[in-house]
DNA sequence: CCCACGCCTGGAAGCGGTCCCAGAAACACT
DNA sequence: AGTGTTTCTGGGACCGCTTCCAGGCGTGGG
């Protein structure tokens, strides 16, 4: 036997009857509505106090249509893709957005095809107000779910080639511009990329923007390799580039990871850096400080983005018009470059 | 001027209404109540598909007092914690556990005293089915927000000094006395340790292991510095101790980070690992591997404590009798022990 | 003095489901 | 045919809140 019953929590009726009033003028009273006589108002609050009443979320997500509940979906095959601190950033980010207001936040990590349809039975069935998507690869059926469903969204990076929609994205292309007009300035001329994988959104635009500044400083872009992002994959991208063009005297990676195992390949090789090849990253995360020497990058801010991505979707369930954001890059000097 | 009206999710009245029965008998419908015919479910079933209809989630949720959300908070003074890749893998281990159920993942983020009271009018108002509590230190005030609103709660690691809860954590004495007594059965005896913040149940857990190992071997605890699970403090508790202990011939260091600090200090005073001092960690990280030379440590999977949470917390929703749970740790070996 | 007009007020109809219950229909058995 | 049992059915009362609306009560102007 449980030796107390855990006392419900009071109702609004409760409330009304103690103060002695109709629950309509306590429901007034809790909305802060116009038309509340004084000796009502305290009357209620004083209950309210005394019983310590809350009201109950469901119930009012029903009468008004609105959950109060905001979802974060993070769309990959991969699931230990949501451990990169990418992802942990946008939480902090979107987290602060949301600090001052009533809104929670749902995260659903749709990796499966069981987890898509539990987002889209989510979003039919009215279990949040809007959405923010993240890290989809062009043709990511939520993009479709998502606007069949009619719900406020926003994306969280550029789709690559989805319908027009309304997104909050770093600027990677002005970043890699940045930094690749910032090895031409050092005078390189023989400036090689190793791009990020190029169907995604991300790694396309950053090799436009290597590209436009080497077309702009009246340069050819002097070589590229693909890399996937990785560590790996940017040393391995790194061997095939010393290999094609061995009078390389500058990299831009297309992440700071990639940089990191070019840098390694770089010094095997017997390539001092910054002096024979100067070396810029993008992303600036943790580890552009350690690495030997500290990585020149291009510094873009994740919370920045996730914040900017709450701040957006509030406004659209508030009815305001959308409009999309680009957030912008800076150059971090380091000793690389 | 919108083109056409966005259309209003069909209600289970209008749903009824089409296949000519009863409101209730749909309802039983989708249900999967007994006592339906065959004619009424199909035509029910019928009118669903034809609409498009699904449940809305709040109504259902006010009928049954059940959201179908379950809350993960994480508690801590710096918002910035919730970057470590630990939380990430919470979550993942929490998300894998849903995957098959219709619940969904609520995140809390309750640092400031402002996420702390949203929080606690969350729970109130009866916002979440149950909560999974983190990184609460002792006397955290959350702890009795949570006892207080009377829903079910498991926490992730054990409460310092906390009333008996139910939680699920990972063996951490088991794993200090594993290393402590790999050390020692390499043959070292002058076996130190570097502990996390001894206010942590973590930090007091893993010296516990390390004291209980060391006494068992007969031995005596040969030094012990205060370090706070940072690679900075790991180094700083490595530089104290060899000033205390030159003659120290192994490190149990509480964090993989810890470890990595040491190794440098080591390697720095011209100690050689393992052949010196032999060096294990904890928490088997992704940087274990690449540290110089590569860490022995002890091995938690956090995916899996995410995952009992998970699971425990439904149990006790389901009105399951709770147990706590304490997940094995293993030895790891590599080339610094 | 009467009426129009303002602020307050409580009643009641919703939001979209679940679920209890009484009764109808179908079947089996004396 | 009458009775009992079982399966199925729709009516309606909730869940706890918001919000519309009609009416009560003061005011001030004609």
């Amino acid at each position: 036997m449980v030796a107390a019953t855990p006392r419900r929590q009071p109702t609004l009726d409760e409330v009304a009857e103690r103060a002695g009033v109709s629950r309509s003028a306590a429901s007034r009273v809790i909305n802060k509505a116009p038309h509340v006589s004084r000796a009502t108002r305290e009357a209620v609050e004083r209950a309210i106090k005394e019983m310590g009443y809350r009201p109950n979320r469901t119930a009012r997500a029903l009468a008004t249509r609105q959950t109060g509940i905001i979802a974060l979906a993070v769309s990959h095959d991969d699931p230990e893709l949501f451990a990169d601190p990418f992802f942990a950033q946008v939480i902090v980010g979107v987290s602060a957005a949301i600090e001052d207001t009533d809104l929670h936040l749902l995260l659903c990590l749709a990796s499966s095809g069981r987890g898509r349809s539990r987002l889209m039975n989510l979003l039919h069935a009215r279990g949040v107000d809007g959405i923010m998507l993240m890290a989809l690869h062009g043709d990511d059926p939520l993009t479709s779910i998502v606007a069949q469903a009619g719900l406020p969204a926003v994306h969280g990076g550029r789709p690559l080639h989805g319908e027009p929609q309304w997104f909050v994205d770093s600027d990677n292309l002005g970043g890699a511009r940045l930094a690749t007009e910032h090895l031409i300035a050092l005078g390189r001329t023989r400036v090689v990329t190793i791009t990020g994988q190029m169907f995604t959104q991300v790694g396309e635009a950053r090799y436009r923007g290597y590209r436009e500044a080497m077309i702009m400083a009246g340069l050819v872009p002097h070589g590229t390799a693909e890399g996937d992002f990785t560590e790996a994959g940017g040393a391995a991208a790194m061997k095939t580039l010393l290999d094609l063009h061995p009078d390389l005297d500058a990299v831009f990676a297309a992440s700071d990871k990639m940089a990191a195992g070019a840098l390694r390949v770089l010094s095997d090789a017997g390539r001092s850096v910054p002096a024979d090849v100067a070396v810029v990253g993008f992303d600036d995360l943790d580890i552009a400080e350690r690495t030997d020497p500290p990585l020149t990058t291009v510094h873009q801010s994740i919370q920045a983005l996730g914040k900017e991505m709450a701040r957006m979707l509030i406004g659209l369930i508030g009815g305001q018009e959308p409009t999309s954001i680009v957030l912008p890059t800076r150059l971090v000097r380091r000793d690389s470059a």
